[in-house]
DNA sequence: GTTGAAACGAAAAAATA
DNA sequence: TATTTTTTCGTTTCAAC
């Protein structure tokens, strides 16, 4: 599948980004369409690598870990984090993205503490300068991704930002 | 559920962070639980709100969604983001957190093309000042939750970062 | 892509240890 | 109390249209 979704995939991608449990059978009624054609849609988003699988969703405050927090790295020559060190070095960061511009690195952060956070951050600090934001209240986070405006776009409800 | 998790609560979420789509029947049997007992576990995780539901996970540059980007926001006095639009407004923006410090806001972007981007970006502006970064490229994303130090941790694979 | 049928697997309940 | 077994139900897949 090269050619662009259409909009009976982006239905599909909504209500599986809603529940990803639903069976072909509930699936297929809520997009109008047939058991065997949903499965056929869903398989071929999966062997294209749109849908990259299925996981649950975890309330981190919820399983112990309250503080989330983001960082900036700007890491010294030689030390930096993504060359020096391994994915398991650091169970706390739990998204790491390179980025243009000063910083080389945004890492997101779940702890269980401040005692936590900042032994993590004084660990961190090894490889280059960073900055730190704590985050006090998240509105939203994992939230359905929708059609680019170019494509029809499903209508969205006009709830407010808290959830 | 008020109390901590317990080790088999941890492995349980590790297994559903990895595939949401377990049947209580696998799942029991990686965890060494029947499925009836692990039902239960399911049941009042789910309950306890920890488990908060389950998602397909999407590749958004293969779902025609190739740009990501962190916006901090600064807003104006009277024109905060969170307070003047409603989230539909924003399709594009897929997270919102408040933050400590100077900003008042942290968002992740998603959308389908640098002018997409860029308007976007000039609509943002008007609600007070704001840094964006724009990600080359994403190391890790929605990385499985592990338990916090203080509990027992299950052993990480010691690849690298990239995935 | 749809409909229908058949086989498979999962979930719930009851019985048992 | 937890596990096993059975029964029932739903889901998936295949074949025909």
């Amino acid at each position: 599948m090269d050619r662009q979704l259409d909009r009976t995939d982006w239905r599909i991608l909504a209500e599986l980004q809603r529940d990803g449990r639903l069976s072909y059978n509930r699936l297929g009624r809520l997009v109008n369409l047939s058991p065997p054609a949903v499965a056929e849609r869903v398989r071929r988003l999966e062997e294209a690598g749109v849908i990259t699988g299925y996981q649950v969703t975890i309330d981190p405050a919820k399983a112990g870990l309250p503080l989330t927090a983001f960082v900036q790295m700007r890491c010294a020559p030689g030390r930096c984090l993504l060359k020096t060190t391994t994915a398991g070095d650091y169970p706390e960061v739990v998204e790491v993205h390179k980025l243009t511009g000063d910083s080389c690195t945004m890492l997101k952060i779940r702890t269980a503490s401040m005692r936590h956070l900042e032994g993590l951050l004084e660990r961190l600090g090894g490889h280059g300068e960073l900055t730190s934001f704590v985050v006090l209240s998240t509105q939203y986070e994992g939230r359905p991704v929708e059609p680019p405006a170019s494509e029809l776009r499903p209508v969205t409800d006009s709830a407010g930002w808290s959830r």
